[in-house]
DNA sequence: CCTGAAAACATCGATAG
DNA sequence: CTATCGATGTTTTCAGG
């Protein structure tokens, strides 16, 4: 089994049937561009105001979405939340190194780490770190305990860099 | 006027009607958290359901959930989209350096940037970089192009430093 | 791909704890 | 603040053309 089995993955316990990781591309026309440009906005616009955006019957439209959705172009629908309305004011982006030895067990580790409250998501590189935590805190106390206590006081971990983050803004295109 | 008004903010033509930035913390009791928590999983879970999960009636539930999108708790819903079964299997994360001068233009110059189709995000930085990006492209001639000819073409940048993610993956807790 | 009809859901106001 | 009920319009969903 290869140790990164896909480009990207979604969150947690998904709501998700059997998506696969889709590593080649999967055909969608321009309805379907459509359809996911409506759904990058506003996950929560209904069937058949999608529809009617993109020019088609609902039941098009459903069985177009349920399509993306099942190949895997449609990762999930998830709510974008504001960590600091949630208390959490405070974002950085940690860059990790494991010790060489340790690169094996990169996985089991990183999934520790990425079930953390902290931890908003998790990249692996393929540079000279090994991968970069985009995390959030509660104040700067909350912060370096995180890197120190959850990071740095495990043996595989080299060493760690820590970037605070001014500001978190979405790509406008989503990924299309 | 700051720099930087808020801590993070969402995408594009939002759907969105006057969600403020949040500053400061919004107080939220735990049935708003597992509502936080079923949207984050799935964001097209219906009201119904998300009531039943979180064990309160649906007009409470409907009426917590406007609450928490007019507070900015909830800054949207989006689709996620795999950008490897959209035509796009690289994925990359290039830090960008500007000329001391061109920092007073930062917001303009990222704003262009991130209209971008190879854009999915972009932070910004307190360290020695200004942002990094979180970019996608179809093949590493299309990366080097965004990068030569989009990033380092402007007078404005001081350098690149482009890695490449293996992979990407959400938190498991999502913000909370 | 569409239409159409039935079932499920969202939404509101009134009422009450 | 929360829950329940009931009425109304919308949305989803599926059978079939």
């Amino acid at each position: 089994m290869s140790e990164f089995p896909s480009t990207t993955a979604a969150a947690g316990p998904i709501p998700t049937k059997d998506v696969r990781p889709a590593r080649e591309p999967v055909t969608t026309d321009e309805v379907d561009r459509r359809i996911l440009t409506v759904l990058a906005r506003d996950a929560r616009t209904p069937n058949n105001a999608v529809a009617a955006e993109v020019g088609v019957a609902p039941s098009t439209c459903l069985a177009r979405m349920r399509a993306l959705r099942d190949s895997g172009v449609i990762r999930g629908y998830h709510a974008d939340l504001d960590p600091a309305a949630l208390g959490r004011p405070l974002q950085a982006l940690v860059s990790v190194r494991l010790s060489s030895g340790a690169r094996g067990r990169l996985r089991s580790f990183t999934d520790r780490i990425r079930a953390r409250p902290e931890v908003r998501s998790v990249y692996f590189l393929a540079g000279g770190d090994d991968f970069l935590l985009d995390v959030t805190a509660v104040d700067v106390a909350d912060l370096r305990d995180f890197v120190v206590e959850e990071l740095s006081a495990y043996p595989e971990v080299a060493s760690t860099e820590t970037n605070l983050v001014f500001e978190h803004v979405r790509g406008t295109a989503a990924g299309l």
